[in-house]
RNA sequence: GCUACUGUGGCUCAGUUGGUAGAGCAGCUGAUUCGUAAUCAGCAGGUCGGCGGUUCAAGUCCGCCCAGUAGCUCCA
């Protein structure tokens, strides 16, 4: 048979090999470090017997495959261990995720994160015992048989659904069996180090009315200073946690008295947001969206044509009482709701008068109060809460200008994205409903593989890398969304751009085409930097707070060396107000390098230092919170330099 | 909402097997007028998240509740 190799070289065997014989040949260095290998585009295991011509590659630790092999086998002997140990525990999934993995257990009684040593402890003499792990291809029968024996009903449940005719695996490591596709590593003591990292809850099946298991997390390395490293960085990531850095420097608080969810943004923060949506909003206007300002509130009416009130009810902040069919309880009252998106009420100004199509597209931006009543443990700092400022806006258009105007807002979000220097930390999702027959989404399949594929073309033109995924999608239509992460790894979108082929007709809105026509048009749905709470969350992260000059909320400080300069350093804030740079004083009477250090902790990106060389010479000391100190220049050479950054818009971290 | 963990002055933390609270920073007052990340001294500040219970005695033990954090579900 004929291997052909990664590099395209190709080896000849005479008889059928092992997978791990043929890395062998390539090389002994290789064979030792190989985890995995793939064969013909599939990762199998190193025991797979060869026996026709195939494409062939060793997988390593550097290989994210070789990696998830690596860290599967490692859920396992987690799962090994944990079974060892609690006998009567039951067995759910264990996969692998981004950095580790995970196995969800239905423990008889519950444990906590103490259990870790004793668990860890387990794991590493299975390790140590080093047993050979076994692939057993069965029958559905049997597969059956063998969990009905170890009494495992989460397995049994996952057997039951299998299609009929596809192959079945157990793998065997010692005493310990489990329904797994694999593929894994050869024997247990291939795992060297590990770490059990969090305990937390996780509903069987991703289902909340489903019973919540235990998940274990974990991570594997095959260096020990990797694994170091790796959870070191995490617990450094932590440190710039939005939710205790924005409270410690003062951008935000939260008050039990106010409620959960509900922000409270400080002067810092407020500036901060201030300057953004003046800039958002500008830019905006620059790209022919025409500023809109409409109620938070609405009558019920409203949304039972949007289709909210069938939809989105449950997540909405009604005023007024309603029975469980959204219908009011005293006829004389009239149901209100506050507003969770902006659309519907964007739509009546395009209802107002006759549109021709000379009118489209039809732009609307505003930046918006929106609520949503999220369930109290979805809450999390700025970047979950149940009141938000959305840069939202809608754009009216003939099915054919949906195309270049879908480009135009991605180019818009680029555009902003770079200012903000995130450009480069976001990934892109396409959200579809896909094959899901869910009731959360309107009943139109002709719509949506239309509207679908359409996206999907535009996304493709623009040649976006984008990942693909089903059941995401609005109730209304595709969406692509702009995805960051937090410190603790976590997605979240952070912009969203959606084509909506429903809101035309549902809302009965037409415009009348060269022909004389009245044609209804689509909609695009689009926030252009998203929502403000998050977006700035996602600032204070990525800058730890230190954020770049031109939104810092101050950006320069003037520190008097003593009293007898206090004037002059007064003078000089006036100076740098007058021209709009955002400047403040301190003349308290303290040493200057505590002043300093004030400043360094407040992030404060230059500080001016005005002592009597200083005044008398009419020059000033730059020192900058990265670069220290700059030495002295004239007042107008430091203004011509942060100018040039703050119009610059310059991201430095 | 679910699971786990956490909850001591504004912040960071002490508080020994239960014997009714301490430090540093911040704050206030005074002195000091100082050259690039903390000047010195004094003062004040807490019903130990809340409510019950056990006990002669609870910050420490038990129960319930509330809030916060992470994960799940959900999501801008």
């Amino acid at each position: 048979m004929k291997v052909t190799l990664k590099d395209g070289a190709v080896k000849e065997f005479d008889s059928a090999l092992k997978a791990s014989e043929i890395a062998l040949s390539i090389s002994e260095g290789l064979a030792r470090v190989a985890l995995a290998a793939k064969v013909d585009g599939k990762v199998v295991d190193l025991n797979t017997v060869i026996d026709s011509d195939c494409t062939f590659e060793v997988l390593t630790f550097k290989d994210r495959e070789g990696q998830d092999v690596y860290r599967h086998t490692a859920a396992h002997i987690l799962a090994q261990a944990v079974k060892n140990i609690f006998p009567t525990v039951q067995l759910a999934i264990g996969p692998t995720i981004k950095n580790g993995f995970y196995y969800d257990f239905d423990f008889s009684s519950p444990i906590t994160q103490d259990d870790f040593e004793l668990i860890e402890k387990e794991m590493q003499s299975i390790i140590k015992a080093d047993f050979p792990i076994v692939r057993i291809p069965v029958t559905k029968k049997q597969a059956i048989t063998q969990m009905k024996g170890f009494n495992e009903n989460y397995k049994l449940e996952l057997i039951e659904e299998l299609p009929k005719g596809e192959e079945i695996t157990l793998y065997k490591q010692g005493n310990f069996v489990d329904l797994c596709r694999g593929p894994h590593l050869v024997s247990t003591g291939k795992v060297k180090f590990f770490k059990l990292t969090q305990l937390a809850g996780a509903y069987w099946r991703g289902n909340e009315h489903n019973k919540m298991l235990t998940r274990i997390y974990g991570t594997a390395f095959d260096k020990k200073a990797d694994l170091t490293e790796y959870l070191e960085k995490a617990e450094e990531a932590k440190k710039r946690d939005h939710n205790k850095l924005g409270r410690d420097l003062g951008i935000f608080m939260t008050s039990d008295i106010v409620g959960q969810g509900l922000p409270i943004l400080m002067p810092k923060g407020a500036k901060i947001l201030q300057i953004l949506q003046r800039f958002v909003e500008d830019e905006e206007a620059k790209r022919g969206f025409m500023i809109t300002r409409t109620p938070n509130m609405a009558k019920s009416d409203l949304y039972k044509v949007s289709g909210h009130w069938s939809h989105y009810r449950d997540k909405m902040f009604i005023l007024g009482e309603i029975d469980e069919n959204g219908e009011g309880v005293n006829k004389d009252e009239e149901i209100m709701a506050l507003r969770p998106m902006t659309c519907p009420f964007q739509y009546q100004i395009f209802k107002n008068g006759l549109k021709s199509y000379r009118d489209l597209p039809c732009r609307y931006s505003e930046t918006a109060y929106e609520y949503r009543k999220e369930a109290s443990g979805e809450m999390h700092g700025l970047i979950r809460v149940r009141q938000f400022t959305l840069s939202d806006g809608h754009i009216i258009c003939t099915k054919e200008q949906v195309e270049e105007e879908f480009k135009n807002c991605l180019d818009l979000s680029y555009y902003l994205l770079d200012c903000l220097g995130l450009r480069g930390d976001v990934t892109f999702r396409f959200s579809k409903r896909g094959a899901s027959k869910s009731d959360k989404y309107i009943d139109n399949d002709e719509a949506w593989k239309s509207t679908e594929a359409l996206m999907k073309k535009i996304l493709d033109d623009l040649k976006l890398d984008y990942v693909e995924a089903d059941d995401e999608a609005a109730f209304y239509g595709p969406k692509l969304d702009i995805q960051t992460t937090n410190v603790y790894g976590k997605e979240d979108t952070l912009i969203t751009i959606q084509i909506d082929f429903a809101a035309g007709e549902s809302f009965d809105m037409q415009y009348v085409d060269e022909d004389g026509v009245k044609k209804t048009p689509f909609v695009i749905h689009r926030s252009s930097i998203g929502c403000y709470e998050r977006t700035l969350a996602i600032l204070i992260e990525k800058y730890a707070g230190a954020f770049p000059l031109w939104f810092s909320p101050t950006q320069v400080r003037v520190l008097s060396l003593t009293d007898r300069t206090a004037e002059k350093a007064n003078e000089t804030v006036i100076e740098l107000q007058k021209l709009g740079i955002r400047a403040e004083v301190d003349n308290r009477n303290e040493k200057i390098g505590y002043k300093i250090r004030e400043a360094q902790i407040e992030k404060i990106p230059y500080m001016l230092i005005i002592g009597d060389k200083e005044a008398e010479s009419g020059v000033v000391s730059v020192r900058a919170r990265f670069e220290g100190d700059l030495g002295q220049m004239p007042l107008d050479a430091f203004i011509a330099k942060i100018k040039e950054e703050i119009d610059n818009k310059v991201c430095k971290l």
